[in-house]
RNA sequence: GGGCCCGUAGCUCAGCGGUUAGAGCAGGGGACUCAUAAUCCCUUGGUCGUGGGUUCGAAUCCCUCCGGGCCUACCA
């Protein structure tokens, strides 16, 4: 096979936030498929960076009353120790805050305008009175003004896909905020991917670009109707690169990311005396990003069109992943499933996630699930019970002998397993990782009952077996070994250690072709500890700590909103040792800050009596109840209590209402009001209580 | 209001137009005791969410419906 050379990347990941268990799908996804191909001989270059630029930095680091520059070093550290901590190995972690880029940048504007593809103009954009900042297209948000959606983005509909400038939202809002954004003038620079309307229908529908489902969605999503204008600058304040050809303006953040992708391969050229040029503006190096679903259209439309201005590679492919859940669940902080990389390492083996994720890993764009009884179950029968237990059950018996001299008669077992590696191979390359762990682990269990049948341990009873055991052993140490290097770019640690048990580093994939014999075998020690349950809710208890540690308020335990749990008829004074009731709750969903007395009164809570209720029947969480407050005093209420209460069970029920709400006009009739309940949503929103007046209590009272 | 994804054994998933629907794990029975209570053999278990349609033939293609999820922090 000739040697192909590849440059892989994997998304930057944003210097604002930590590293947790969602983002390693991609990073554990990308770096076993780049172990893989330097394990086959391939020249490849694994880049990433940090993508450092936009308002949320700026204003984290104001917040922080720190440097933009000392805040995404700091992040950048730890993201490299968090990643390191997990064997991901690239081969240059860079930043997009850096020299390389910022030239890169330039340049490539430069060519994007002598392509005749940048149009200047003055718009009116929205811009944050309170922060004092013009808002990012994320952090303006509105009513969509093709579709009328409320809470949308500035920059893209979710739900009808279209793209729009964010002064087109209707009702906007700073999310930093609240404020009503006030419109202001300024020039914005515009690339027209328009005009390359042709190129991208061509380039993302042929050429094996793109999984057929995503070439499918932006056939219809996109590219059947003109695209829009992409507005790639930002006036000052902003945390990026000056334009330089119109200072005072900085280019969006999503211009500068991807080409930090090239930038951090240019450090790594000039770290390794290679040139840039030879890497990305070469047809024989192929050009692999690895994303996440979210930011396909970043990657799939514009990133393409800037390339082909700027004279440089075409991705080869695009390599698309789902999301993950945790037991089948979005992540929660609540729940202590949102896992930051750093404090599973403090309790679980990285190699185990590696493992597990590599089984749950296909080409295609589903979600994958971390169900945690599975992961400890997997880590254990697979790893511990069929792989490393190869080693563990016949290493013994030849330790003091070596492997055979000469590979003994098994049957045809060794070749069997070389040649599924060809299918295994292949597996990888298409990132079906998932495949290539099932058919290793049918070879382990042909391999364990090859043990099983040929009983060493029985034979090793009689001195004058001792050919024979050392053959059976060869022959399962071999096995194991190929077994090892099949499974080395998902689990370097467990490769290198079966290199050492055999006196032989497993450094290429051609090693599972060819029987080891002769060499001396070392003293097994353990190859793969079995998976510790405590230390799995050990790591999601800590995880839940993690955010209810941090948003301390100094709100006192008097204050009124404490007033109002006790007239929920909660036990404020009782202690909690007396009913054990558990810190959850309140950890969950912390105090608010302190409000005044004046700033309760202005809410005027009633006792209302539900006099009828209904389902809505397009509606997912709400019910529509009339509330009586007495008389002939009515309200409209669209209560979201759908999940746990129904409609025949509330009708004459007293409940406390909001009743000076300002009504608020929603999909399914306008809502004059809202019923108050307690509980966090809870596992599918069900944990929803509605407050009761104790007995006595009429319609109209008014909540004191 | 719209979009996307998913619904196959208890669980996680393969299969995605063609013989009696598969695997792993879990469950049950047995064997073995070298091995990190690992391994091996046998085995229970599914009208492939529903109702239509296309077809000689559908889990597999089309449509309806039902159910679940996501689209709320440039969080993958």
């Amino acid at each position: 096979m000739t040697q192909r050379r590849l440059l892989v990347t994997a998304a930057l990941p944003y210097a604002n936030g930590d590293i947790h268990i969602g983002h390693l799908v991609e990073y554990i996804q990308t770096d076993i498929w780049v172990r893989f191909q330097k394990l086959c001989g391939n020249r490849c270059v694994f880049v990433c960076a940090d993508d450092t630029h936009g308002t949320a930095i700026m204003l984290r680091a104001r917040q922080e009353k720190r440097s933009e520059t000392a805040l995404i070093d700091d992040m950048r550290t730890k993201h490299v120790a968090d990643f390191a901590g997990f064997g991901i190995e690239f081969d240059n972690y860079g930043s997009t805050h850096c020299d390389e880029n910022r030239a890169l940048c330039a340049e490539f504007w430069a060519a994007i305008r002598k392509a005749g593809l940048v149009s200047e103009r003055q718009i009116e954009q929205l811009y944050d009175p309170v922060e004092q900042t013009f808002l990012a297209d994320r952090f303006v948000k509105g009513k969509c003004p093709k579709c009328g959606t409320p809470d949308q983005y500035g920059d893209n509909c979710e739900k009808c896909f279209s793209t729009y400038s964010a002064t087109d939202l209707v009702d906007a809002y700073s999310v930093f905020s609240g404020a009503k954004p006030e419109l202001r003038p300024s020039t914005h620079w515009f690339i027209r991917t328009e005009d390359e309307h042709a190129f991208l229908a061509d380039w993302t529908q042929t050429g094996d670009h793109l999984h057929p489902d995503v070439a499918g969605w932006l056939a219809s999503a996109f590219l059947s109707e003109a695209l829009h204008d992409w507005d790639v600058s930002r006036p000052a304040k902003y945390f990026g690169f000056e334009i330089p050809d119109a200072p005072g303006n900085y280019w969006y953040v999503w211009f500068d990311a991807p080409i930090g992708y090239i930038a951090s391969t240019h450090q790594w050229c000039k770290a390794h005396g290679e040139k840039l040029e030879d890497w990305w503006r070469n047809p024989s190096v192929e050009v692999h990003h690895f994303i996440g679903k979210d930011i396909t259209r970043f990657h799939t439309l514009f990133w393409p069109v800037m390339l082909k201005a700027a004279g440089y590679s075409l991705p080869t492919k695009i390599h698309i992943h789902g999301f993950l859940t945790v037991d089948g669940e979005k992540m929660s902080k609540s729940k202590g499933t949102f896992v930051r990389a750093t404090t599973y390492l403090k309790h679980l083996d990285p190699q185990w996630l590696r493992y597990f994720y590599a089984t749950k890993l296909t080409p295609k764009l589903d979600n994958l699930d971390l169900n945690l009884t599975e992961f400890a179950d997997k880590i254990d029968v697979d790893l511990v019970g069929k792989i490393a237990n190869l080693a563990s059950r016949t290493a013994n018996f030849v330790q003091a002998s070596g492997l055979s001299a000469k590979y003994p008669d098994d049957g045809g077992l060794f070749a069997d397993v070389a040649a599924a590696g060809a299918e295994i191979a292949k597996a990888y390359e298409a990132c079906d990782f998932n495949l290539a762990m099932r058919t290793i682990m049918l070879l382990a269990d042909r391999a364990n009952k090859y043990v099983n049948d040929t009983t060493p341990w029985k034979l090793n009873k009689d001195p004058a077996n001792a050919a024979q055991v050392q053959d059976i052993c060869t022959v399962v140490l071999n096995v194991f070994r190929q077994l090892a290097t099949y499974l080395a770019p998902v689990l370097p640690k467990l490769a290198a250690d079966a290199g050492a048990l055999l006196n032989e580093p497993i450094t290429s994939w051609n090693q599972s072709q060819t029987p080891l014999v002769g060499t001396p075998v070392a003293k097994f020690q353990h190859l793969m500890n079995r998976v510790d349950r405590k230390r799995i809710e050990a790591m999601i208890e800590e995880s839940r700590d993690d955010l209810a540690a941090k948003p301390k308020t100094e709100a006192p335990g008097t204050s009124p909103a404490a007033d109002i749990t006790s007239a929920a008829g909660a036990s404020p004074a009782a202690g909690t040792s007396q009913w054990n009731d558990g810190p959850e709750p309140l950890a969950a969903e912390p105090l608010a800050l302190t409000c005044s007395i004046d700033d309760f009164t202005k809410i005027d809570l009633r006792v209302a009596r539900i006099i009828a209720a209904e389902h809505v029947p397009e509606a997912k969480k709400l019910l529509r109840l009339t509330l009586s407050l007495g008389g002939e005093e009515k309200r409209n209420v669209f209560a979201g209590i759908k999940s746990a209460y129904k409609p025949e069970d509330l009708v004459g029920r007293l409940i406390i209402c909001v009743a000076n709400l300002a009504p608020r006009q929603m999909k399914f009739g306008l809502s004059e009001g809202m019923v108050a309940a307690a509980g966090g949503g809870g596992p599918e929103g069900k944990e929803i209580y509605l407050l009761e007046p104790d007995s006595g209590a009429k319609p109209g009272h008014r909540v004191h």
